[in-house]
DNA sequence: TGTACATCAGTGAACGCGCGTTCACTGATGTAC
DNA sequence: TGTACATCAGTGAACGCGCGTTCACTGATGTAC
C-alpha cells in the first residue's frame, strides 16, 4: 500500500469514526455531514468524496457491529437445539443490537429497505448472507429429520425471514414496546409457522411418507 | 355546514385532486409542494395550513385508493374458499395496486411503515382493519374446522401479514421483478405456513385431539 | 333587518436550514527519465 | 541517485434546491346587538 492510500484510508478511518459517535450521540436526522466533518477534522467536501451519501456512510458507520453481532450470534448457536430454538437466538440477538439506538437503526433500515438492491449492495449482501445461513440451517434439521422433507428450504428461510421483519416493524412502531415482548410475539408466530395452520385433513403433506 | 367550512373544503379538495395528478406524474420527490399549490392554484403557505407536510399530503392523496381497492377486495372475496385462496386473492389485489406506480407507493411505505402509530393515524388504522379482518377469517375456517383449534388467529393474522410484508419489500427491491412473480413467492410461503415446516413428530399439536 | 365588530382561511414573500454538487486550488506523493 | 513532471487526495467556499416556518396582511364570512 502508498503512502497516499495509506493516507486516504486514514482519512476515510477518522470520518467513519466521528459519524459512529455523532450518529449515536445525536442520531441521523439531528446531525448533518459539516458536523461529522468538523469532528473528524477533514472538509465536508471530503466526505462526500469518502462516501456517496449520508445514508451510505451511516450504512457503512454501522456495518461493522452488524456484522460482528451476526459472526457472533452464528458461532454461539445452540448445538442440536429446536429449530425454534436457534431462530430465535439469532432474532433477539439481532433486537438486542437494534434495541441500543432504535432511532439509529431505524433511520437505516428505513434508508436501505426499499431500495433497489443495486442502490445498497453492503446491506443486500448481509441480508443474503442471513438467508443462505438460515436455509442452511433447514436443510440440517431436515437431515435430522426434524423438517419436512418436501419443504423448500429456500422458502422456508424467506419466510422466517419476514416473519422476523414484521418483528422488526413493531419494535420501531410502538417505541414503548420492549424488545424483550416483540421477541415473544416473534417466538408466537414462528412457532405457530413451524407447526402449520391448517388442519391435519386439511394439508397436503404426507402423501409420500 | 358554513360556508367558511366549505370554500375550506373545496380548497383541500383542490390541493388533493392536484397532488393526485402531480405525484402520480412526476413521483414523490420530483414534485415540490410549490409545484402542487401552483397547480392547485392556491399558495404554498395554504397546503401547509391543510396538511402537516408532504407525506402526509402524498397518505392523503393515495388513502382514497387504498380504501377503495380493500374494500372491493373484500367485497369479491372468494365465497367459501380455501384459506389459502382467500389470502393470495386479498395480497394480488393489493399487489396490483401497487403496481400501478410502484415508486409512489414506495415512497409512502417507506415514509409511514417505521414511523411511530401516533405519527402516521391514518395508514395505521387502514392496517388494523386489515389485520382484524385476516383474524376474523382465520377464526371463520377454524368453525369450519379447516384450521387447528389452538391457533391464535391474532398471531396468524400477524405472520401472514408479516409474510405479505415481506413479499412486499420484494416487489420494492427488484423492479424488475412481475407482481405476479412476487406473489407467486408469496403463495408458495403462506402455503408453507399454512401447512408447517416440521415433521409430524416434531409438532406439539394434536394432544387435545 | 341593519350595522359594527370578530373571526379566520388564505396570501405571498421571506427566512434559515441541510443537502449534494461544483470548482479552482494546494501540496504531498508517485513516476519516468 | 536526482530532477522534472504527473497524479490525485483533500480543501474551502460557493451554488441552487426544497423543505418547513414565520409574518403581516387581506377580505370574505359569521355573529352579537
Amino acid at each position: 500500500m502508498n503512502r497516499r492510500e495509506a493516507s486516504k484510508n486514514e482519512t476515510r478511518r477518522l470520518i467513519l469514526r466521528a459519524a459512529r459517535k455523532l450518529f449515536a450521540k445525536k442520531g441521523m436526522e439531528d446531525c448533518t455531514i459539516r458536523d461529522i466533518a468538523r469532528k473528524a477534522g477533514v472538509s465536508p467536501a471530503s466526505i462526500v468524496v469518502h462516501f456517496k451519501s449520508k445514508t451510505a456512510l451511516l450504512e457503512e458507520a454501522l456495518k461493522g457491529d452488524i456484522e460482528s453481532a451476526l459472526s457472533e450470534l452464528m458461532a454461539s448457536m445452540p448445538r442440536d437445539a429446536e429449530l425454534i430454538d436457534s431462530l430465535m437466538h439469532l432474532a433477539t440477538g439481532f433486537f438486542r443490537l437494534y434495541d441500543k439506538n432504535r432511532d439509529l437503526y431505524r433511520a437505516l433500515i428505513r434508508q436501505t429497505i426499499f431500495e433497489p438492491v443495486s442502490e445498497t449492495p453492503g446491506i443486500s449482501a448481509q441480508s443474503e448472507k442471513y438467508l443462505e445461513f438460515l436455509s442452511h440451517l433447514i436443510e440440517e434439521h431436515k437431515a435430522r429429520g426434524h423438517t419436512r422433507p418436501e419443504v423448500d428450504s429456500t422458502v422456508a428461510a424467506m419466510s422466517i425471514f419476514s416473519l422476523y421483519m414484521g418483528a422488526l416493524i413493531a419494535l420501531f412502531r410502538m417505541p414503548e414496546t420492549s424488545a424483550e415482548a416483540v421477541s415473544d410475539i416473534l417466538a408466537s408466530m414462528t412457532a405457530q409457522c413451524l407447526e402449520g395452520i391448517s388442519t391435519k385433513k386439511n394439508r397436503m403433506y404426507g402423501d409420500g411418507e
